[in-house]
DNA sequence: ATATTTGCAAATTATTTGCATAATT
DNA sequence: AATTATGCAAATAATTTGCAAATAT
């Protein structure tokens, strides 16, 4: 009980398809590309490269039904959304999210550096016995300002952007 | 150096109009209240809700005009954008962000518990050791299923509304 | 006095919805 | 066969922009 909720991505478990179907939704074709796209990216998409990437994958799909699937999948708590600073919602998979994987964020430059052990779990022990709360998981997000951008003459132009996820590196374990 | 960073809605230091001053940008009337509204306020707020408290407070304010300082105040991460799962964004400021207000969220029903007891210092400390990052901040939100929740039927159909700011308790410190 | 910021109106971009058709169970 | 999901087109909502007038330094 309470944390150690079996993580939904490893072999054996349920994944967000089979999620889907004991919900009683059906799984479709493009219900399918739409998680196989989250599943296979490291980051957050918007709907506009949710519907790239699948047509990418050879199918045509409106932005409507990404729409309508992000929002579905969104209340399932299968898809969480990302706080990003731009006008278009990004998401990403709750079970990835949930996998430790952290990032450490350059405010300037938006670099980010990923982590692994984040040392939370004796906190969330710790809630759940005051609360009584069941705890399904975090999210945590460090900033910071990286080397390059501490030596570099602060121009403060260039604001955390969609590039967030171009670069970056791995730290710790 | 690293963490330790001076909070900046301490007495005695710079808040946030001091902020603005300081990058020369000019402390209009509008400004004022917009960081005012911020300041008073306990959670998120959206563009128009921002309009509609200085409103309020008896300044009409153009909505263009609360977007344009939204934006200017989250590039000198002064706001900071929240992840509330809905198509309008609400930000926040970073100087309450940053003070270890921290909340239990219901996947169920959103209540929102607040903690502030995080102990991520030691991990900060650390992650700046390994990336000679300077450490501005961090944000954690945990999740999990409240005990109401955990008897309830499970309709599964109330995901987190915008009234997740509704009600809140607080717990620890 | 000058440069910046505002309000207004209009443009653009993001998201949602209605309905007939197609696909899943 | 019954229901649910999709695509298309059109509607609504969110955000951005241009420009003249107002305001802060």
């Amino acid at each position: 009980m309470g944390r150690g909720f079996k993580n939904l991505l490893d072999e054996g478990n349920e994944g967000p398809c089979q999620l889907l179907k004991q919900k009683g939704m059906r799984l479709t074709r493009q219900r399918k590309e739409i998680i196989a796209v989250f599943l296979e990216q490291d980051g957050y998409l918007s709907p506009g490269e949710v519907r790239d990437a699948v047509s990418r994958r050879g199918l045509y799909l409106d932005l409507s039904t990404v729409y309508r699937n992000i929002k579905l999948l969104s209340k399932e708590h299968i898809l969480i959304r990302a706080d990003v600073d731009d006008p278009v919602a990004r998401y990403e998979l709750a079970c990835k999210a949930r996998k430790h994987r952290h990032y450490l964020v350059c405010e300037c430059c938006g670099r980010a550096v990923e982590f692994h052990d984040c040392g939370i779990e004796a906190l969330e022990d710790n809630l759940a016995q005051k609360t009584r709360f069941r705890i399904s998981g975090h999210r945590l997000q460090i900033t910071g300002i990286c080397p390059e951008c501490q030596e570099a003459p602060s121009t403060s132009t260039g604001a955390m952007s969609p590039d967030m996820k171009a670069s970056h590196e791995e730290v710790g374990e």
